[in-house]
DNA sequence: CTGAAAGCGCTAACAG
DNA sequence: CTGTTAGCGCTTTCAG
């Protein structure tokens, strides 16, 4: 192979590395001629500069950590793809890292970030992070952080997410609606520390229509789908079961349309179920699935757009953001529009 | 921040830097009594080395590059997710890249991978992909290359597949078993490049079954939603509408259960449909989704698996594998059992 | 066992 | 306009 590099091309010009260097990168005070014989030397030669030597020097990698909790999800592929075409567009390269909802490799995952490696970040924090000593420690370095979707409660550092507490509120609302007296919302394991305006607005609709909210509304299901299958199969199967869902996260929704199905509970008239989710499946699900759906894409685009934005600015600290988007109830026939007078009670 | 590396390491203790270099690396030839200092103070200072001067001066950068056409989808979510794991596993960086299935993209790409970026490219090409030239330049530069999935018909190179011959096979002579007289196959785009071992199996089984292999037979979809539903849409709206459909990627199950719906037609008495996706939708879906399940995590494990084994030798030529993992045929009601006497033709 | 020194390939300041 | 030079932070001979 022996790599063609600045020397070599150097020595064939009988130009000094310097000049060589300039020219490439069309520095002003090249020659034209001079350009042009650089420029089509590397091109016969195929040069490719070697962006690790580059990188040492400039101290600037043009690269960005992405680290979330799991791929096999269609929000976060979705987010990826955001994430991927603006840093396509704008010469940057991506490293993806997944946390599996575990706080340790989490936290060494940007140990690996805070060396140069990467010149920002952006996360997705995993269920289990209950400490924000770890994205800290990135600042201090002068690290940009950017957290979309799951962020930490406390950190400073822009944000990129949607209107959680709203949509849950509109959700919860648009169930209490349809006449459920019992709705539970299903929950991933305990978030200890992450934002959880989800919860907040389901609380609050609730807490609006009277409907006493003790502490069997939020159902945690394990971060393992065998375990999620018998906790959800379980709330299903008891005396007092829901006669209302809201599912907080896409993967929740499969096991509650299987578990309708063996234990024969008609969704959407017997059960009312809200999830979520930006899967396309939502539509062709029967009954179709009422979704709450996220801009996905648009929180990678605008997530990765913010972050090259800081890195653009020296001073990591400075402007700090926080967007909130807006997502969409879709309504579909797991919980259809339904003009119910809302005082049915007793 | 104030970066610290072996220079400041090696002056507060009064050592050579490359003495505490040798010492971060557990070298026999330093005392235990030495590294044990070198090892606190670094541990104490949280000294990270700057991966990108490593690479540079060992040639080689503990990174690779996957290359896909797309992530909105489960086969490549779940693939990279077994990617990912090997890697993080092995100490390995991931890079990803996204096509959009345009060859001028995965060239462009390729292009930058070439320079010592990444040690070594995990691929699935795109549709478009219509020579192997980008392909072989990488090779030229001693960058092992696996390919996964969607291979190149004359690359030699490793290659993790599936059986796609045999289960297109089956699938056909399944739909064929049940009486479908009149199938078609729910291609995207032209593949002219591509193993196509799934079209292959598809003629095999109608050829066999004397079910004339026009070439209405292969309907090829768009790269593209919308016109992807309208062509579906003509197909099922036709004179000599098809009795089983066999669709080659996730994404053209949605359109084909939407647009059946839309139309009255009866998925699974009226059109049997299998799909080559590993979605998790499909036992839910009703009817449910007969599918071709690819164990796409494990394929996404084994390519990792081959790449770093091939890093590890010199000689990137050297052992290519081509390694076939079986697929299987998920029966469910969209194209269910039904064991037909199998000659009522005329 | 430790130190000195030569570079990996590139950039950028400074001279000429 | 072009060349020289001094590193970026690390690894790795080779001496001592």
């Amino acid at each position: 192979m022996s790599q063609v590099n600045l020397q070599l091309l150097a020595k064939e010009l009988g130009l000094s590395i310097g000049t060589v260097s300039k020219a490439l990168r069309d520095s002003h005070e090249i020659s034209i001629e001079t350009k042009k014989s650089v420029l089509d030397l590397a091109k016969k030669l195929n040069y490719s500069p070697n962006p690790y030597a580059s990188s040492l020097r400039r101290k600037r990698s043009n690269t960005i950590a992405v680290i979330i909790p799991e791929v096999a999800d269609s929000f976060f592929s979705l987010a990826i793809k955001g994430i991927e075409e603006v840093a396509q567009q704008k010469g940057y390269h991506v490293l993806i890292y997944l946390t599996y909802e575990s706080y340790e490799k989490e936290q060494k995952i940007l140990e690996d970030c805070k060396n140069g490696r990467v010149d920002g970040v952006l996360i997705s924090v995993s269920i289990e992070t209950t400490s924000l000593s770890h994205i800290d420690e990135l600042q201090e370095h002068n690290i940009p952080v950017v957290f979309f979707d799951r962020t930490l409660e406390k950190v400073t550092a822009s944000k990129i997410t949607t209107d959680d507490f709203d949509s849950a509120y509109k959700a919860t609302a648009h169930l209490v609606n349809c006449g459920c007296k019992n709705i539970v919302y299903l929950s991933i394991a305990d978030m200890l520390f992450m934002n959880n305006n989800r919860i907040a607005g389901f609380r609050k609709a609730l807490a609006e229509a009277n409907l006493n909210d003790d502490t069997k509304q939020i159902v945690n299901c394990p971060n393992n789908a065998a375990s999620t299958y018998t906790t959800i199969k379980h709330l299903l199967s008891g005396e007092d079961k829901p006669d209302g869902i809201i599912a907080s996260v896409e993967k929740l929704a499969i096991p509650v349309y299987a578990i309708c199905d063996e234990l024969g509970i008609q969704i959407s008239s017997q059960l009312k179920v809200v999830c979520f989710s930006t899967t396309a499946y939502a539509q062709i699900l029967k009954p179709g699935l009422t979704t709450i759906t996220q801009p996905a894409n648009e929180i990678g685009k605008i997530a990765a757009t913010v972050l090259f934005k800081s890195l653009r600015k020296a001073s990591a600290s400075a402007d700090i953001e926080h967007i909130v988007l807006p997502s969409e109830l879709q309504i579909r026939e797991s919980a259809p529009e339904c003009s119910l007078p809302s005082n049915t009670a007793d």
